[in-house]
DNA sequence: TTAGGGTTAG
């Protein structure tokens, strides 16, 4: 080349330059100017801006920032020809220029860009071998792929979040560890097996400073998968590595035994905490108090009560809530209302829990009156009456029988844009058929059906059991059919209700057969089960066979309830067997059971026979 | 930055 032609492109690009630094500071000019309002220019401007110029312009020290995020908006919504489109440059500059502020928010939306935008979708390694810029500052391209693997976190982008995060471990960056539990907690939330396992096994690997913050994460998703002994696995693991569980990793693992009603384990947990000297906190005592109640051990209840308040741990609204319930469970209702004021009291707010517990406690003592009352009071709260309350103060009408009250709680419920779900139409239909008022059953569980809700095995079940009510076993028969073709299994209480629908008709055989496939299925039959078989030996003479029944029950480990010793005493007596219905009568008394007008009767009937 | 509470068929 020619020093002619050399000079004369020297020339040319210094020329260009040169216009290009004279535009950048008119803009930049006008921006300072416009102060906080939008950007505007004429076309000529903008016809002169280039990737040079932009760059110029957003690493302008004298432009300050807020007019630097004025033109970096106009550059993305304004300009539609493709030159002038910002780049991958013109982003990193402008994130340079927020970093240096210390707007980390904001270059967490300018990466959004970098990341999915079409005409970008950069990688974080691409980002910066194309990039290939150095900074003053070495801690910048650590924040920088720390936001960036933050930013796939928050999108749910785990294909990119995982390169994010190689990237890092190969560039030797210190991985700070609550970007990963950020990860870990969104793997954890959308069920991707375990994924968060997996993860988690990286980080200890990469030399991620693990915490028992990110351990109890993982062994809580491994717990809500019901895999707790390798969440407790896992725990002994970090211990030995210096990660110690603390009293949230404990209540998350006590709290799954409980849920699984896996009891045996729970002391162990215990004594365990008890080793290592972690004190219980109020979410402790919450899993206890369920624990506790569960396994009818009631003074270890309210032994825990009195330990809470010797040591002046804050009783939350979770706690609280669980100690009413426990009181509702034993039938204490006026304790757990006087726990509910206390609580409104203290200041705490009462939420939709709360008032589903103790609303519940009432309507199954059948206190229908407060439990509305309390429905009221919520709705003034401000509280929204959520589907399941509403449910069960339906449940509590049709216990009673109250039906008018349950459907004008329906319509007043609609008005107020509730939706009655499958467990509504249950409710309403079982409450119905209850009365004996077949049709209006029937009718609940039609219109379900009409709404475009898919009849779950529960409403198939009622339905079955409306038609053996009504006598009508080829109609049920039928159904208990249908509800297998469409994938709905029968469970033990459809079993039960088709089998009493034989008894009663007589079709012992039939019932018989179905028991047989129960068992065959793997469901094995409990005291109802065998109040219907007995019932329909007792029913056509056989009392024979219903003892021989009877027996068997006690041989499988069932204990029979007041119903099975009605049927057996009245078949008995009819059978002018009173001594050994006497028998069975004392028996039954002598276990606590508490006779109703029908078991009189038969042993009266039983006496005059003989 | 980690955990905990209620309800629904015979």
């Amino acid at each position: 080349m020619s020093t002619k032609k050399l000079v004369g492109i020297l020339e040319k690009s210094l020329s260009r330059s040169s216009a290009n630094q004279k535009s950048a500071a008119k803009i930049a000019e006008i921006l300072i100017k416009s102060g906080l309002k939008p950007f505007r220019t004429n076309s000529s401007l903008i016809s002169d801006l280039n990737s040079n110029t932009i760059n110029l312009i957003l690493s302008n020290p004298k432009l300050p920032l807020h007019s630097c995020t004025q033109f970096f908006n106009f550059l993305r919504t304004n300009l539609s020809l493709p030159s002038q489109k910002p780049n991958l440059q013109t982003h990193l500059t402008f994130i340079r220029r927020l970093y240096k502020a210390g707007n980390f928010e904001e270059i967490k939306q300018v990466l959004k860009f970098i990341i999915f935008d079409d005409n970008l979708r950069y990688s974080v390694e691409d980002m910066f071998s194309v990039a290939g810029f150095e900074c003053d500052d070495s801690n910048f391209p650590v924040k920088l792929s720390d936001l960036f693997f933050r930013v796939c976190v928050d999108n749910k982008r785990f294909e990119e979040a995982n390169r994010a995060f190689d990237y890092m471990k190969k560039m030797g960056f210190k991985i700070d560890e609550r970007s990963c539990i950020l990860y870990l907690v969104a793997l954890k939330k959308c069920d991707k097996g375990d994924s968060f396992l997996g993860f988690f096994r990286r980080m200890v690997e990469s030399g991620v400073e693990v915490s028992v913050y990110s351990m109890t994460i993982v062994i809580d998703g491994l717990c809500k998968r019901g895999e707790i002994e390798k969440g407790r696995e896992l725990m002994n693991e970090m211990a030995g590595k210096g990660v110690k569980a603390n009293v949230i990793t404990y209540n998350t693992i006590l709290n799954a035994y409980v849920k699984r009603k896996d009891f045996g384990v729970v002391d162990e947990v215990l004594r365990l905490m008890e080793r290592e000297e972690v004190e219980y906190n109020a979410a402790t005592y919450t899993v206890l108090v369920e624990y506790f109640g569960n396994i009818g051990k009631h003074d270890e209840v309210e032994k825990l009560f009195d330990e809470m308040r010797e040591r002046r741990v804050e009783v939350d609204v979770h706690l609280y809530t669980s100690m009413i319930h426990w009181h509702c469970r034993r039938g204490s209702l006026k304790k757990a209302i006087a726990l509910f004021d206390e609580l409104t009291e203290k200041g705490l707010v009462p939420n939709a829990h709360v008032y589903g517990v103790l609303i519940n406690g009432l309507c199954k003592t059948g206190q229908m009156e407060a439990a509305r009352m309390l429905l009221n009071d919520m709705q003034r709260q401000g509280i929204v009456v959520n589907q399941v309350i509403v449910n069960t103060l339906l449940h509590g009408y049709c216990r009673k029988g109250m039906m008018d009250d349950a459907l004008r709680l329906v319509a007043v419920m609609e008005k107020k844009g509730f939706e009655p779900d499958v467990f509504t139409y249950n409710i309403m239909a079982s409450g119905m058929s209850r009365l004996k008022r077949h049709e209006e059953a029937k009718r609940w569980l039609f219109m379900m059906v009409e709404k475009q809700l898919k009849p779950n095995a529960v409403n198939f079940t009622t339905l079955i059991d409306i038609h053996c009510k009504e006598g009508n076993i080829v109609e049920a028969k039928k159904l208990f059919q249908q509800m297998q073709r469409r994938g709905e299994s029968p469970n033990i209480v459809t079993y039960n209700v088709l089998i009493d629908g034989h008894s009663k008709k007589g079709e012992l055989k039939d019932a018989y057969k179905l028991r047989d496939e129960m068992e065959a299925n793997g469901i094995a039959p409990d005291v109802y089960t065998y109040t219907s078989l007995v019932h329909g030996e007792c029913s056509f003479g056989e009392v024979n066979e219903a003892m021989k029944l009877f027996d068997e029950m006690s041989q499988k480990g069932l204990v029979p309830n007041v119903a099975t010793y009605t049927v057996i005493i009245s078949g008995l007596s009819k059978k002018e067997s009173s001594d050994e219905a006497f028998r069975l009568y004392n028996e039954m008394i002598s276990l606590g059971h508490v006779p109703d007008q029908r078991v009189y009767s038969s042993l009266v009937g039983s006496l005059h026979a003989t």
